[in-house]
DNA sequence: CTGTTAGCGCTTTCAT
DNA sequence: ATGAAAGCGCTAACAG
């Protein structure tokens, strides 16, 4: 009367390695072997055929726990980015995503929305799921971030984001961006460009206005800085930006970011100005949202998901032993005319 | 001359719990007991300490593939979308790392952009990580997908979608909803309202067409077939779907969705109709890209987000043993007044 | 060509 | 109050 083994109930436990072992009669090691097409393995082809036919009766997945644990790999990348109302990560993860799953990568994603819970949440993340490397997109302490995970030895890159003393992103030529565009309205005849700028201090932001600037005192003008209003890099900030620059005598604006764009395109129509008859606008960043709104909005285009891409490759190789060390900014692709600059009636 | 252990080379492995129990002179079981807060973790003060001082100068943090492998668990879910492109999306994610985070669970998001490569890209990702549950976020085929984790022993509740013999889910009622927005239009004394709807055979396109036409019904107004025209739900849809209603004779529009009802607004703005001074527009699902446009555009605003949450914790709920079906659809919320309708002419 | 063995890092009875 | 031991499911030498 020896109980025998309730070792297994009838809970309905995934099949292990185990299992196709048992039922195809070999040792697990070789199931594994075989299962995984491992380099060496030098198995009777009838064996094979066997061990295969098992696994899939069973519908046998091998546990990515017990895998990764073993391997100290798991194949997984985490992108983390703030809150995806912003077009262009979108774009970062649409390439990240490409690439990782080119190179046999799965790529989740995770939310960090509040700068302020960004530490608890990054911990969070490292001790619910195991990853080989991290993308990170956009955090008001991208350094930081950066600096928790190389200190848990995970290889990670910043992209569309530089901090000081991290050698590893890959971002776009804001410069030479803003430059773009500033120049786009001179060859239109405008001469009064204002410049809805990034937040104070942020450095892509200061980055944009050197181009704008630049590109005006290319011009023969010398920047003026009533022109200028800091926003946040959204529509709100553009919208109210666009508010303070309202009495500015100007005839265009370079809005530094899509979103902002949009914002200023909102306050314009409520003032009656029109766009592109009266104002003429152009933003950085294309996305579909530069299509829809009215009138739709030239943009420069960068080369977003390649960003997401890029770094998504240089995680990768990091992992992979390469110590590649990276520091990239991608220039824009080009200028996307829709309707929102007309030239200067000046 | 004894090779001296060559266990630990100068590589920086992370600590385990075995070095913090080592530095601790306890036993690994007691530093796991301790630094997990066990319920019955009978330990004296000062072990306590002594082990919380090691873990906290080695910076241990314990491996959560190990520690899923033992406990089976791993408190963490993933959210399936598709791309992200649709705000709708957006405040499902965000409600549903709300609730997540609520209840100590880490939330991923996954994108699966492609139907055709559905299948592929979920076994990827069931092979690269654990979770202990899954919501599922519209995908075409979202009943395949439901089952797919259901066969793996998941967990898992669709949301924004239901489908077919598919007994976990949490929508919005769409009946409810599309007949609010057509009531709103029909108070303005419109009569001749034309319809955006969904892809044919789409079941929530079904539903909303449904609560439009009851709306109709109810004041005395038979259904055209005429002002009906099947969309995607994107921008590109409504834009296409609107020029196909261009000649009809009608003084608003009801779109099936925000995406769509932009469109609309484009293709309106480009034939020189004037909204609303010549036709109204509502669409289905506020979110702050509704502000963005111009007109401002008037919406039926859902719970999306609670939808999110809700969902989470319907499979939280699962995997704590509550086997709690979930046939849920949430009413709409209100209707948020914006640029976009204006009282008929006729 | 196949099997044996050891162990990844953690948790969990069960003894003491 | 603490320790010993087993094992989650898998892989990687190594032996045969």
């Amino acid at each position: 009367m020896t109980e025998p083994r309730p070792q297994r109930p009838p809970t309905q436990r995934p099949p292990t390695l185990r299992d196709v072992a048992r039922l195809a009669e070999v040792d697990s090691s070789v199931v594994s072997r075989v299962l995984r097409g491992a380099s060496g393995a030098n198995v009777r082809p009838e064996t094979r055929e066997r061990i295969e036919q098992v696994a899939r009766d069973l519908g046998y997945s091998p546990n990515p726990l017990a895998r990764g644990l073993r391997t100290q790999r798991t194949n997984c990348l985490a992108l983390v980015v703030p809150q995806l109302d912003n077009p262009v990560f979108q774009q970062i993860a649409q390439g990240a995503e490409r690439a990782a799953a080119a190179r046999g990568f799965a790529l989740v994603t995770y939310h960090v929305r509040d700068a302020a819970q960004e530490r608890e949440r990054l911990e969070h993340l490292v001790r619910s799921i195991r990853v080989d490397g991290v993308v990170i997109a956009t955090l008001m302490m991208a350094g930081d971030a950066h600096q928790f995970f190389e200190r848990l030895g995970l290889p990670c890159v910043l992209v569309n984001r530089e901090a000081p003393g991290v050698p590893n992103f890959v971002s776009v030529d804001d410069e030479a961006g803003a430059h773009l565009a500033t120049t786009h309205l001179l060859r239109l005849g405008h001469r009064r460009i204002a410049h809805i700028a990034g937040p104070h201090g942020r450095y892509n932001a200061i980055r944009r206005r050197e181009g704008y600037e630049r590109a005006l005192r290319e011009a023969g003008i010398e920047p003026e800085t009533r022109l200028v209003a800091a926003a946040e890099y959204s529509f709100e900030g553009g919208r109210d930006a666009m508010a303070t620059l309202l009495n500015a005598d100007m005839t265009a604006i370079f809005a530094t970011t899509l979103l902002s764009g949009i914002g200023a395109l909102r306050t314009l129509d409520v003032a009656g100005r029109r766009v592109p008859d009266d104002v003429s606008v152009i933003a950085l960043h294309d996305a579909p949202l530069a299509e829809m709104v009215t009138p739709p909005l030239t943009t420069v285009r960068f080369p977003t998901e390649d960003m997401g891409a890029e770094a998504v490759d240089a995680v990768i190789d990091h992992i992979d032993g390469l110590q590649r060390h990276l520091e990239r900014r991608l220039p824009p692709t080009g200028l996307v005319e829709r309707g929102s600059c007309a030239p200067s009636r000046g």
